[in-house]
DNA sequence: GTGGTCTAGACCACC
DNA sequence: GTGGTCTAGACCACA
């Protein structure tokens, strides 16, 4: 498990969004009980305080749920996976956008190139 | 001017990305001289000989040529800058469709999910 | 049992409102014998006499009477249980309009509001 | 300006609660700048951090934004606003329907006594 | 100066 | 052991 890190953002919403992306991914199971806050911390490298963070917000985005003596697990509402799933493949589709836009291609043209590529 | 590196892969083809893609996006224009290899190598805080490879790369791409006396200059065959472009393109899309897939998106979902943002 | 204290007023007639409470909510059931001054003094935290002060309180409100040898019981005088029980309803309402007001509703709009709240 | 704390509550959403019902009440108007986040926790005795916490609270309820360099202000957004308010409204309720409740006042009985005290 | 982030470390409730 | 809160203090970007 490798945490990428540190593209000018806050470290906390990295964090918040790779766990995201694994459980959206199934990497941690809808149901499964999630690393502790000190575990996942010490994996990452950064201070437990600051995991802390991105496991709450996490939780604000009805991913997760703390069960104070069990530790925290993933959600079974399916709801709320597909929600996230969604958010996070719009924030790859803009960044998409961007680099495309740097290349020098505007929006329309870089949706054709896609479809093109995809045929 | 920031350098983004280490994704992985070895140090040079990702200078050498990033000097096509400031190449591509007119940062460095068609026929103007490129810093020289020292310079480029401190500001990216590479060894000169790696920033030699990168940029020797950029010249078996045809989009930059060595002249003995005015150092290295940017080409100016639209052709081969069209080229890189493309070249350019088709990664960003590799890594999208890889990005849509990790979240459970086949190609044809990706397109179509695309397309509706774009909308 | 905890005792929460020091809302601005004196202490005992916060403690003899507490108090009154339980002996309305039935904690203290209507005959029963209530814990000594020492005892209740002590778990409040507060100096015996003024626990007694609020003892007296209550007393002078009809929900207890001193019997000499068996300590201070708890009336078995249900009209003026009831009456007790609408004073201090009458003071959880006040507090509510209060409450209410500070939000910027009116006493019509503050029950109109509750009524919404219970269908 | 005095601060009510320590209900059992952790101490941050009482202070974001406190704000909220301040500028609901209008106590700190729309438009208007909101003390530093020092000052603040200065005045409720708390660690910078802990308020910087009930302030984004705040933020994330949408009654103010950030601007980095001219401090918080309060939004203007009476949408908001009226959305705050009968949220606190709600929790105004709630306690009442409680308090009542441990009067010995099921629900029904506590909107009569309520109307019967309005009249 | 402002808001915001991060670390370090202590402490609590729960079971 | 778990999640969670709070403090203390350093540091950063912005303007």
């Amino acid at each position: 498990m490798d945490w990428k890190l540190d593209d000018g953002r806050p470290i906390w919403p990295q964090l918040s969004q790779q766990l995201a992306r694994r459980i959206i991914a199934g990497e941690y199971p809808p149901g499964s009980r999630l690393p502790s806050v000190r575990e996942l911390a010490a994996e990452a490298g950064v201070n437990p305080n600051t995991m802390q963070r991105a496991l709450a917000q996490l939780e604000q985005e009805g991913l997760a749920r703390a069960d104070r003596t069990a530790g925290r697990l993933v959600t079974q509402d399916t709801a709320a996976l597909e929600a996230a799933r969604l958010r996070e493949a719009q924030a790859v589709i803009r960044s998409y956008f961007e680099a495309m836009s740097a290349l020098g291609y505007d929006r329309e043209r870089a949706v054709e190139l896609l479809k093109e590529e995809f045929q």
